[in-house]
DNA sequence: GAGAAGTCGTGATATTTTTCACAATTGAGT
DNA sequence: ACTCAATTGTGAAAAATATCACGACTTCTC
């Protein structure tokens, strides 16, 4: 759309500084420098002025940056001015555990509603968000633009393509599966197995330096 | 140690070639090409063979890779031979939808205790993995080498740091909090409201177009 | 066994991301 | 008002990652 020039990787570190800046503004801090942020987000402070140099010169030279004037600028830049609204699809234990997660504490992203194959969970509510069932999908699921897949990797392709046909704009799916969707659609995975391995290996592999 | 010379993009794939290797083998597939494994896993072709080329020549070239091959290679470089304990720390919603995650399918990493510091938990177990108190943490986490943390973002420094005297190599984080540590000791985040955020972002400033 | 189609491995190149390092500027202290 | 320590913003360089493109080799078909 507008900034289309922001790096990808200055894009993911942003809701990490959001965060951050508003912990700094409840603490009742009003100013903080790059070295200070780098301490608490560890990223490197020369990053996160060039991350932050995107968007204008946003700082003082000498003094750092202003918190709640920051916070401010992410907070319009993050669209966390507006609600987002997100479906859950597949209300297991990792999907209940979202559900109770409580994402608004900074966040204006909610779980809105939840779908699950089976009737034994549909009709309740966990934390308050409703749970219908996967069939419901085509009426229910309105003008939501955003699908946490958390389903069996079994089912990730076929719910995927419903999701498609619906509208869907982005998936974050944590199920194994590499699903395919059209290009327009922005899949991101979080493969917890893969993360583990990885981690695992890199201890094996990596110790003792970076 | 051995081959620090893999850059950690391709290391961290490597958990990913792995899995689909060996759907791949127990659908008795004899050979796949970068093209096939580049569609099913979403990462360029080229990208993979240049992957593949860290360890050698492990394909034919107008043949493709032995698939039987390959798996077993891959065996031996990600340690599949054996089993890595890990613990768990925080028996939370996340927690506990870990303890139910079957890690062992394809994966010899196993999640062999719990711990929480929830007095109703102790004593009990999910999906065969005994719960432990938090401060029991000195008598039972034995040789474990890799925790997963799930605890309350307030809990993730203490417990880091009780970790850390207990000699622990890798954290993988899913607390919000940005963990302090000896930088001997490997912790990977992963953030669950960063990432939904960020595909948000992504969504709203980045769509139409990669 | 000759030709065609398929595929790897990799040098070269492009792109993305991180880091260095320093001039410019600021605020605080005296 | 002057000095000094702190800090930004950024050009330039470095490092990491991804992609292109092609020679060399393999298998398949006729």
């Amino acid at each position: 759309m507008d900034q289309n020039k922001i790096p990808q990787a200055t894009a993911k570190r942003l809701p990490l500084y959001y965060r951050f800046l508003n912990n700094l503004n409840q603490q009742g801090k009003k100013r903080v420098s790059s070295k200070q942020l780098s301490e608490a987000v560890k990223v490197d402070s020369a990053t996160i002025r060039r991350d932050f140099s995107y968007f204008g010169a946003l700082g003082k030279k000498g003094y750092g940056y202003n918190v709640e004037y920051l916070l401010g600028f992410f907070r319009s830049t993050l669209d966390q001015h507006e609600v987002t609204e997100v479906a859950l699809i597949g209300v297991g234990n990792l999907g209940t555990a979202f559900l109770n997660y409580n994402f608004l504490k900074n966040n204006n992203i909610r779980i809105t509603m939840a779908f699950d194959a089976d009737q034994e969970k549909v009709g309740k509510d966990i934390g308050g968000i409703p749970i219908y069932h996967i069939d419901e999908l085509d009426e229910k699921l309105k003008d939501i633009k955003v699908a946490i897949l958390t389903v069996p990797a079994t089912e990730a392709d076929t719910i995927t393509n419903k999701l498609v046909e619906k509208g869907i704009s982005g998936i974050l799916n944590f199920t194994p599966a590499r699903i395919t969707v059209p290009e327009n659609i922005r899949v991101h995975h979080i493969d917890l197995a893969v993360e583990l391995q990885a981690l695992v290996y890199f201890l094996k592999h990596y110790s003792l330096d970076s």
